[in-house]
DNA sequence: CAATACCAAGCAAGCGCTTGGTTTGTAAAC
DNA sequence: GTTTACAAACCAAGCGCTTGCTTGGTATTG
């Protein structure tokens, strides 16, 4: 039952938290108008990058005319940090329930790096490859905003790294460890394709909590 | 006197590469016309990304006018490919001798994380840079063949830790612990300032020995 | 006296974004 | 249940600017 609600051992309801955030007002409805747009968006600034990618391919992306789509951002800009902002929103808020679930700090860690793999090679792949290699085309006032978002993101791991390592379980230094992660997490999404068989998400999570020597206790 | 020659402990003479390869005509002096373009592109194009460095931009970055670009590529492109095929070529000659310098393949893999670190946040790290974040920039027709000397390139590691593999030392997938390493390193260039003091290179090599479990024999 | 390296000027195309006006959805007023 | 009112969503057109690149001519070099 719980396996069928669940079949790829997902310790939270990712819908849930979708659906909670969108009734805050703090992820757009993906049926709406914006929500299709920055869907679309995400996936022609990872697959054109953003300059490549005019205002008028935005537009035909969803079958308007490029002036309107002013209507709903007031610059190109706007779009890119809404997709960055919202992601971050999301990813944060699933990988918060999904430590919160587990028990010791092992696997907490197990949960995070499970959950960061599914939001960078799922739904939301698209909007976190945008958030790697598109950074730079943020003007600096939107780094900042955004940057404050991914502090709270990356202090969930950080705690628990840091717990990890009071435990003895990790030797390296946990701010060293978390950057090798995000890097080496991050790259996935240039080479792991799940659907293609062969390794699957957990595989690929057993091989980096193994990397880290903490697959036994 | 070895020491004062190597103070990086690097196990080759990278100096001495570099001239044979531009004897070779394979990379371009960096004191030529040429080599101070390619040298302040890779710095603009890291700094900036490759669509909004103008081709005023790099002309300005070397006191000529914009037209004169032309006279040495044909294309902005081409100077774009030229940043990553010269930078693919010495670091593969740096890697092939600082990697055949070592004894053991637990020797070797450690020459290749050493001198991919090097390359990331030495001279060349604002080519790698470049390469890693805008391989999309390049036409299909250029990633092509860049990607044929990148392969000569992954060739090394995969074979090291191929043998790596086979005699026991290594579990996990060797194709799979590449990619890691590769993003992981990649990384590096987001974070890492060894001229801030605290990690050196050879502190950082070691802990990402020691992360995929090869520290001890 | 070639060949190479460069400059000054500018072209055609494409860019983000604006403008003025039309359609569409919604809900109160009659 | 039709009418009126109004805002939100959209279109068609195009403006002003920047872009990569070209052209025709001039120094510089061996």
């Amino acid at each position: 039952m719980s396996v069928l609600l669940n079949p790829l051992d997902l310790p939270v309801n990712q819908d849930k938290i979708l659906q909670s955030l969108i009734a805050e007002n703090l992820v757009s409805d993906p049926d709406s108008a914006r929500g299709r747009l920055l869907r679309e968006a995400a996936r022609l600034f990872r697959d054109k990058g953003y300059e490549r990618t005019t205002v008028r391919d935005l537009a035909a992306a969803v079958g308007i005319q490029s002036g309107s789509l002013f209507h709903h951002f007031r610059t190109k800009e706007e779009i890119l940090k809404a997709v960055m902002v919202e992601t971050i929103r999301l990813n944060t808020a699933v990988m918060q329930a999904a430590m919160e679930a587990a028990d010791s700090s092992r696997d907490k860690l197990r949960a995070l790096v499970s959950a960061e793999l599914e939001s960078i090679n799922g739904q939301t792949g698209e909007a976190m490859a945008v958030l790697v290699f598109e950074w730079r085309s943020l003007s600096e006032a939107s780094q900042a905003e955004v940057l404050k978002l991914r502090d709270i993101y990356e202090a969930l791991w950080l705690d628990v790294l840091s717990v990890l390592k009071d435990e003895g379980a990790l030797i390296a230094d946990p701010f060293v460890v978390r950057r090798m992660l995000t890097g080496a997490l991050s790259w996935t999404v240039t080479w792991y394709r799940p659907e293609r068989g062969g390794l699957t998400r957990e595989g690929l999570t057993d091989q980096v909590v193994a990397m880290l020597g903490l697959s036994q206790p």
